[in-house]
RNA sequence: UCCUCGGUAGCUCAAUGGUAGAGCAUUCGACUGUUAAUCGACAGGUUGCUGGUUCGAGUCCAGCCCGGGGAGCCA
């Protein structure tokens, strides 16, 4: 007999099959055993009677715990009770381990993430874990789908660099013999000597920020997915974000009903992710914030309220803050990009517009408290403009004299953006922590598992 | 780095300055249709650490350690 997996068991009604897996939980009585069968691909029960077993596979399943390893065969019938439309009645169970004394409980899904994550390489057998997890691999898919099926080449920029992308943000060291080298903050600049090369490339893969940063939006180690393409202008690439964007949620929401269903995720939001996104200026964003303000000031509402107090707590023409963009989210209901920010806040390389005063840059700001999501723009594309940034930002000339040679040797008009695939997925997921969204997460107190 | 909350059984939590408790889990037992099954029983503790106040500290005070989520920064 062949081995089948829970997920095309609703092919094999009344037939005899095979299962291979473990024991994710047991109900039942003296003479009745409900077993919940799990193995990986879906849970189904399996109904193990006395009286229609021998004795020593009843006594089997009646004695071992959960996550025991086992082989299970019966017969599949059709069952209206049954979440997945079948069960299948057992004739012989096969224990390969029992085990007595799984750490992790049922109940356990919701109650304190730390706790489970301590316990990571068994906790991504439950159910919410799993299911989160699956709908990253499918939008891990969706992305590389979406470009590949665009004529992207595929670019993978280096983990180990010798200076600070960006020149600010905190980066890990790592000793290299001699030397001392960083971890990537950012594909970018690497994604823009391949742009000079195919046109159109985008760089995927792990990226480090050693910032001290404890939330439910950070991690330390995440994956960024960061096309960059020539002669593209800034609404190019808010077409391209809003498209990209487009792809991966629709893809998660047609062939992750069952995850998104488990996760008990109200989809009516993400439904709306086909719709243009709403492009605002960052003037206009700072008057439709200051309305937003006033209007949640007068609010019932104690959390709006508090909320109130937090928008435009940097001040008119300073950067959007995290309240500013769940205030953002709030009243669009959907993806927004926030566009021509102030040049000073913005890094060194990206593309004043005409007047000076703004920078070619774009945010987008996705609903439901997830924040940004997507950060890029057009990049400074004139010799002489760039080496006067790096100076007043105070970047290391030595240490990005290749990525001035970009300017040197055919310069075009070119951009691309960084889109965080984890808060993507939790935007999607509706997950609460960040952490949740990768198998591992690497945080500021977390190394281990 | 700053702000804020917290640390009591394996987990989630309770206990006016006066004998440290409950639910769930584990273990044992009962039950032929359970959906986080239910019911019964046993067991389970250096109350984060150090010191102080007190007849008496889980509780009050001081210092320290550890952690959570928020700001900043960012995806």
């Amino acid at each position: 007999m062949n081995s089948v997996t829970v997920s095309t068991l609703n092919q094999y009604v009344d037939q005899e099959v095979e299962l291979k897996g473990w024991l994710y939980n047991r109900r039942g009585s003296g003479k009745l055993l409900f077993l919940q069968f799990r193995d990986g691909t879906g849970i189904v029960q399996v109904v193990v009677s006395k009286k229609e077993v021998a004795e020593e596979v009843f006594e089997a399943a009646r004695r071992i715990g959960i996550e025991s390893s086992i082989t299970v065969r019966g017969k599949v019938s059709k069952d209206d009770r049954s979440p997945i439309g079948v069960e299948v009645h057992g004739s012989d169970l096969q224990v390969m381990q029992e085990v007595h004394d799984y750490p992790i409980q049922i109940s356990e899904d919701v109650p304190n993430i730390d706790k489970l994550l301590d316990q990571r390489h068994l906790w991504v057998r439950s159910r919410v874990p799993r299911a989160i997890l699956k709908v990253r691999s499918e939008v891990v898919q969706a992305i590389r789908d979406f470009y590949y099926e665009r004529g992207f080449v595929l670019y993978d920029a280096p983990i180990i660099t010798p200076a600070s992308c960006e020149g600010v943000s905190t980066l890990f060291e790592v000793p290299y013999f001699e030397e001392t080298a960083y971890l990537t903050q950012s594909g970018q600049l690497y994604g823009e000597t391949g742009a000079m090369a195919f046109g159109k490339v985008v760089v995927f893969g792990p990226t480090f920020r050693a910032e001290k940063s404890k939330t439910r939006r950070h991690l330390t180690e995440f994956w960024m997915v960061e096309p960059e393409v020539a002669f593209l202008e800034l609404d190019g690439i808010m077409d391209l974000a809003e498209q990209q964007i487009q792809y991966v949620v629709n893809r998660a929401l047609e062939r992750c009903k069952f995850e998104l269903n488990e996760l008990e995720r109200d989809t009516s939001i993400l439904e709306q992710v086909s719709k243009p996104f709403p492009r605002v200026h960052y003037e206009e964003a700072q008057k439709v914030l200051q309305k937003l303000k006033a209007d949640f000031a007068e609010s019932d509402d104690e959390e709006l309220k508090k909320l109130s107090g937090d928008i435009l707590k940097q001040g008119l023409g300073a950067d959007l803050g995290a309240a500013d963009e769940t205030a953002l989210g709030m009243h669009y209901k959907q993806c927004v990009c926030i566009h021509h920010y102030p040049r000073e806040v913005k890094a060194f390389y990206m593309k004043p517009d005409e007047t000076g005063k703004y920078a070619l840059g774009v945010d987008v700001i996705a609903p439901e408290g997830v924040g940004e999501i997507v950060g890029g723009g057009q990049r400074e594309d004139d010799l002489a403009a760039l080496e006067a940034q790096i100076k007043k930002h105070n970047v290391p000339p030595e240490s990005i004299d290749w990525y001035v040679d970009l300017r040197k040797y055919g310069s075009v008009p070119h951009g691309g953006f960084g889109m965080g695939v984890e808060r993507c997925v939790q935007w999607i997921t509706g997950c609460r922590h960040v952490r949740e969204t990768i198998p591992f997460p690497r945080t500021i107190n977390r190394t281990k598992p």
